[in-house]
DNA sequence: ATTATCTATAGATCTATAGATAATGC
DNA sequence: ATTATCTATAGATCTATAGATAATGC
């Protein structure tokens, strides 16, 4: 009845990878303090103790994945189509990447740095979609946005937003965007 | 040379206003978490024991100051005024009240009704500014911006945000959110 | 006498490590 | 033989409570 767990070979790539996995997923969902060592190492079905052996610390975990997680959405995202992208992809919740980010607030300094370069690199694709004198701004107040859907989403969880139709909500921001990123003073 | 603590009176009712004072101040610096009860204690100058005789234990601390935090600016702030008057108080950094709700991520679920009674509050405040009929989620679409401005201003901390002058950044957002809220379809 | 405050500590976690065990590849 | 994985536990917190102490008001 208890069909046991596929048999893995030993490989210690494989389960550094497993454990990044879950480590994404459980600091996305609760955040930095509220996942244990031992729940990253269950989910990834590893013992808690290789989580050191290969990462360090849950500190250096923690700066891993969050290094990981934004390149990939830039690196395979055009600028014009980000904001969109961002948005759609913390709606629909699978959006790991931002999520962590999201969850990141105060851990420690390393992760602080890690943090503050991933919010440069959006903030830089950002900037490029307007001309503006201040563009950094403006695409850093584009970033705030995208980021307080996602807070909102998940930190007050009301109606509206959380039932809300992805398209729709990007119906509605997209003009708004467009306003900030091209109006001149 | 070491001049004493002004002697307070035993007073329960002030001791459990600076417990309330003290613990608003580091939930909102540090989050949930990464505040202790003893800090708080600490801060307040009082027995850390007194707490829990007072408060119940530190989740029911918690929901007292997210309570009480965001009602008052609710009150006293005119409906049109709301968005830059939270966009300045997040920019200044003496927004506690949003500032708790915004690392107020994840605690318990009593706490997390709370933070959704007052979203709430946000939200229909802020719909009150528009007719079109999709209302509240617009508003609600205001209420994330302006907390992911915190968010970015804290989580990333980079420059050109946390350097920049709350007026001319509310001066960007205000076109834009007037197009957010105006806009027909 | 009442009750605000303090002392001391139980009990529950959680990260991290030391050292043992066992599966692989040469 | 090498090294991936596991067992057991040290050591550091942190919340919460029980019971003692002492400042107040009648």
């Amino acid at each position: 009845m208890t069909s046991e767990p596929p048999v893995r070979k030993r490989d210690a790539t494989a389960t550094k990878a497993l454990i990044l996995d879950a480590a994404a997923v459980l600091f996305a969902e609760r955040g930095f303090d509220r996942t244990t060592v031992r729940d990253i190492a269950a989910r990834a079905g590893a013992n808690q103790a290789l989580l050191f052996r290969y990462f360090g610390s849950k500190e250096a975990l923690f700066e891993e994945v969050v290094a990981r997680g934004g390149r990939e959405q830039l690196e395979s995202t055009p600028a014009a189509a980000l904001p969109a992208a961002m948005i759609r992809r913390l709606l629909t919740g699978d959006g790991q990447s931002i999520a962590v980010f999201l969850r990141a607030a105060h851990s420690d300094r390393a992760a602080a740095e890690v943090r503050a370069r991933l919010g440069d690199d959006y903030t830089r694709v950002l900037a490029t979609l307007t001309d503006a004198p201040d563009a950094e701004l403006r695409a850093e107040l584009v970033l705030a946005w995208v980021l307080g859907l996602g807070l909102v989403r998940e930190v007050a969880g009301a109606e509206p937003l959380r039932g809300a139709d992805p398209d729709e909500v990007v119906r509605l921001l997209a003009p708004a965007v467009r306003t900030l990123l091209e109006r001149a003073e």
